[in-house]
DNA sequence: AGAATAAATGGTAGCGCTGTCATAAAGCGT
DNA sequence: ACGCTTTATGACAGCGCTACCATTTATTCT
């Protein structure tokens, strides 16, 4: 039981070279000979030698760590792009650290402000919406930021996902093409996700060039659930039964629509169409696969931090990688 | 654009007192008088001073951070404990810096390293399978330790969870109650999911106790899903049709195994009866309610938070947390 | 061979904060 | 009014590391 953990300098006397040439090996930088090498690492195993990292961070006004703000761990997407996240920063040595916003700019604001307070090498957060001072942190502050999930807007510095509104675009025509007419939405609170409504708007879009409209629509005052789904769109069907097919705000909420028609023995996919966003394997492991379009969550999660670790500084040119979306004509709608 | 962050002096010197005594500011601690304390908190709003955590860490040697080990993030039982986690956080000060071991003890112990590497306040994992090294440096370390999920075993500091055997010996004590007699099972990879074998050896032993055994199992050759529940029960019920109940490893299995017997034509609960384990929304939302056991995630994150938070040393007794199960009847068993 | 370069190592000065101890001022009971 | 406690503040060292420069020795080139 030794008083207190090993730091360099011990390491340093115990291998006999100077605490500099130790941080040189621990870090893997600069040129070190060989043998030197063999004989610190030697030195750090006897010792169970582990870096103090709050000293290398301070020393080097900065720490290896990723600073990721998601809106929620409830809704299946969210803990899909940390695991993308979490896939790219397995080999760097990079770190994340977490913060849950629940869909609130101020609260997204206190946390990224004590994000920062580590000295992170980037920021990773979710859309386009924050507050003034949000915007100010992260500029005056020149750690990487890339923001995540939509790009139809001017990013800070790196965007990555997909077009939400052009999403809801394409699959309002695509179910024109399938010969729907009378079209219901079923959604939910979407001053919290409002990329939810950016698709919707895209759907309305594609509805409007075709001389369409939404026959009905109703949304759940809440966050998305199967529940919600299923219940709202029971409430949507008693007022209107007369629906081609039904558009969800995502696949949670369709998935709920689904099990709805199961009980309530409406045929899914003839009589009544379905239609969800995001391709959960949830959806696609039903009796019938939801039709709905597949966002890459994993991939925005991991070239979002390849992207960041290309460069330490910002590039004068704003990046957005679009990672697409595929309409899964499934068997529902 | 200044040329650096503002620092305690700086603010020191704007609201004219020592540095020491903004930090008392900063981190509410010792006493000041109300109207230095508002002097102070004007500079440093008007500096937009941010305090370094790095340097913090290293003068009191222990940062505000909590190092959570999960298994995985796939499944949604851990995005759950780590929801629980964050709640009890949230208005504490610390910030949970997450690894994901993927039910690999080399790799958790790797991840631990570089935790501990923060000198944090606590260490959050899962279960109680550790390489020898991670025991060592839980124990050389002073953090506290939670344990989460089992507690079947003598915990490090801190275990908090069910105790698993029992859960699957309930569940199937619950279901012999309900004349059940030819039981089957479907599970998945359980090398890696150590729990759901726990579950699996409490099932057996009921049935033991009633003469009975399993008629039939299968497991599932990888992770546990939607998908897989689906697969494996159709093959299962392909070599051995004459099966009163399947018990499953776990919901999401369940719920697959729902799926297929809704494509099958197989009136489930009347034919064959089908029983999970932890109690998900999904389950919920079936047209017939899954029968399961609820177990408490959330909750698990949340006291292992509030139980590590309540000393900063561990205390000569070690402390169990049971935070029990129910029974949810359901109507599919 | 001599100059130029690269490789290998070290000395030193902080990074920005907090723990410890010291001190001054204020309240308080008798 | 006197000692005694409480409240409010400060001086200063140092946490463990890395950036920066300097130095020494080996290697390469013309």
């Amino acid at each position: 039981m030794r008083r207190s953990a090993p730091t360099l300098t011990d390491v340093a006397r115990l291998a006999g070279v100077s605490e500099i040439t130790v941080s040189r090996v621990v870090r893997n930088k600069g040129s070190i000979a060989e043998t030197t090498r063999v004989r610190v690492q030697e030195a750090i195993v006897k010792l169970g030698y582990v870096p103090n990292r709050a000293a290398g961070a301070l020393a080097s006004a900065g720490a290896p760590l990723i600073g990721v703000l998601l809106p929620s761990l409830s809704n299946i997407v969210f803990p899909e792009v940390l695991r993308g996240i979490h896939t790219a920063l397995a080999s760097t040595g990079y770190q994340p650290l977490i913060g849950v916003t629940d869909y609130d700019p101020v609260k997204e604001q206190e946390l990224l402000s004590s994000l920062l307070a580590w000295q992170p090498a980037a920021i990773i957060t979710t859309g386009f919406e924050h507050t003034d001072a949000t915007r100010r942190m992260l500029a005056d502050s020149r750690v990487r930021v890339a923001e995540l999930m939509d790009i139809d807007a001017e990013p800070i510095d790196i965007a990555v996902g997909l077009s939400q509104r052009r999403a809801g675009f394409d699959a309002g025509r695509h179910l024109i093409g399938r010969g729907y007419r009378r079209f219901g939405y079923v959604g939910h609170d979407w001053n919290a996700d409002h990329r939810a409504r950016l698709r919707y708007e895209g759907v309305r879009a594609a509805l409007a060039e075709a001389d369409l409209g939404l026959t009905a629509e109703e949304r759940f005052d809440g966050p998305s659930s199967t529940m919600a789904g299923r219940k709202t769109l029971a409430a949507l069907l008693s007022w209107e039964p007369d629906l081609d097919v039904v558009v969800f705000s995502n696949d949670d909420m369709a998935v709920g629509g689904f099990f709805h028609c199961l009980g309530a023995n409406i045929s899914v996919g003839r009589e009544l169409g379905l239609f969800g966003f995001n391709g959960l394997d949830i959806g696609q492991v039903l009796p019938l696969p939801l039709s709905t379009i597949r966002s890459h969550r994993f991939d925005i999660g991991r070239i979002a931090v390849e992207k960041l670790l290309e460069s330490s500084r910002r590039p004068e040119e704003k990046l957005i990688v679009d990672t697409g979306y595929e309409i899964i004509a499934g068997a529902t709608a």
